[in-house]
DNA sequence: TACAAACCTGACTAAATTAGTCAAGTATAG
DNA sequence: CTATACTTGACTAATTTAGTCAGGTTTGTA
């Protein structure tokens, strides 16, 4: 399984851009500096945020990324496969790997991973940008 | 987050464990013959999984492994502690790291980490061995 | 028009982790 | 007494991660 600082940085990279969304496009620099994340490793992130058609990019002076849709549209889900961050609990699955074929008795847990991908995923599904927003500006203190 | 190959292993290890455990113990030879994992890298499963008290060994010729407990007892919860397999899904949350402290807007999703991980949990904690075992003998085919 | 701010791209890499291997035992049933 | 099986710990090749680095291109503003 996958999950790691560049699934957690799109998607704190993104609460953060949520938060700033209302009036300038907001540039990679000021999140690097607010959320500590390197500016060339954002870079990055947002390159491939772009391409899935998750923010937008305003050019030259002033410039700086937008959301693309309503905070409320974009869910987890989408943000983690953008960034590549699969969740995959299993790697027998692709093309049969060795030790995983349904016709021996080998790879008996196959469903359960199964299953918990699902249960992972349904996460990432239920939750999307404007719950984290809500979240954090109520529970600071 | 991790969720590697060890923790596989070893629920795939106790799952063959607990389909031959009535009559003798089980060699990890035999569970290496048939689930393809490495005969020294079952040891060093199995050397923790004892440690932890799900399993017992039996020395000497046809020695081998036996379940500590019932199956239905065997949360996969402790399957996955056992072999050191953490469902860690922040980092910043042992000691302050840089960009965890909650005086600062920074780390903006920890709650949401938090959810998860307790999403995860919750998903090991219901299953147990039995379930496993109940699991694979049915879809066959 | 100049120029600096900002985006954009791809190659590279140090450090950590994984998934084992290897070697050298110890214990015990038969 | 010896083959079988468990036990322990050190070691390592390959992969992945989390970035860095270098060199762009684009465009708003003065």
């Amino acid at each position: 399984m996958k999950l790691t600082s560049k699934g957690r940085y799109a998607v704190m990279a993104l609460a953060d851009l949520a938060n700033f969304n209302s009036v300038h496009p907001v540039s990679l620099r000021d999140i690097s500096l607010r959320q500590g994340i390197s500016l060339d490793f954002l870079e990055q992130i947002f390159s491939k945020l772009k391409k899935n058609n998750i923010v937008k990019s305003i050019r030259g002076t002033n410039g700086g990324y937008i959301l693309n849709k309503d905070p409320v549209q974009i869910k987890l889900a989408n943000i983690l496969n953008a960034v590549d961050e699969e969740v995959k609990t299993v790697q027998c699955k692709k093309e049969s790997k060795k030790g995983c074929n349904s016709k021996t008795s080998k790879c008996i847990t196959h469903n359960l991973w199964d299953e918990l991908e699902i249960h992972i995923n349904y996460f990432f599904e239920k939750k999307n940008l404007k719950d984290l927003i809500n979240n954090t500006s109520e529970s600071r203190n």
